[in-house]
DNA sequence: GTATATGCAAAGCATTTGCATTAAA
DNA sequence: TTTAATGCAAATGCTTTGCATATAC
């Protein structure tokens, strides 16, 4: 444990949304001025090895990267400023693949993006 | 219409898989040799804008591109070799989320993405 | 003949890696 | 003291872009 760990897992708790690498370096670096942005993806890929962070890919730009891991939970990105939310819909239980679906994969997991516009670039398209 | 777009739009129509830019571009080049990485790439891309193709994200890696804009489909990814399936499951009209959730936006899309290991590699992985 | 697409090479962006230095245990 | 983490800079992978040439219409 490092001082560099700290600051980035403090970076992340503090935060409920969902920043990218470059962001958390920045405000890492606002409590530990030489932190590096390589220390920052190594210990943000660690996090995510141990299963302590998520990895969101709002499918442009960068990763973002979600401290909540604990309750499952699904994604509303906006298409036009990559923002992120957590939402917590109904309906979770319907979403097993059938298995005559599956070609014989063995699924692990389901990812649920919502894409729209936020109020702010609702604004914006008119 | 030039033969560079032609070729193109031949190798996506005549594969019912999920291929990358770069093997686009060695199919085509089977049939017009001389066509450029560049091209393919601005002629996927004129190709999205249009609306007659779909960019995959498989989380990892370059983007898949995918022809079937025609019935709406969930995606069924490996998480060994990126393999990318189209799947029809039921319990898709449970997929809207309800207005309480919507945190103002409006949205225009929801992407499900089943991840799993395809039979392939679940060999591998023992 | 004019506008547009092409090919090439260079640039861009996000991320990873090699390696010498530094700090943690 | 030994091992592992850091910072830097260079390298990587994918994609985009600038620009001169070639091609479609």
């Amino acid at each position: 444990m490092t001082p560099q760990r700290r600051v980035v897992a403090e970076v992340l708790r503090g935060e409920h949304v969902h920043l990218s690498a470059e962001t958390i370096h920045a405000r890492a670096r606002r409590r530990l001025p030489e932190i590096s942005l390589a220390t920052v993806y190594n210990t943000l890929n660690e996090l995510v090895a141990m299963g302590e962070l998520l990895e969101v890919s709002p499918g442009y730009g960068p990763k973002r990267y979600d401290p909540n891991v604990v309750d499952h939970h699904q994604h509303l990105v906006c298409l036009g400023c990559n923002d992120i939310l957590d939402v917590h819909p109904a309906g979770e239980a319907d979403l097993v693949l059938p298995p005559e679906d599956r070609h014989g994969y063995e699924v692990v997991d389901v990812d649920v993006v919502f894409r729209g516009h936020c109020p702010t670039c609702q604004h914006r398209h008119r």
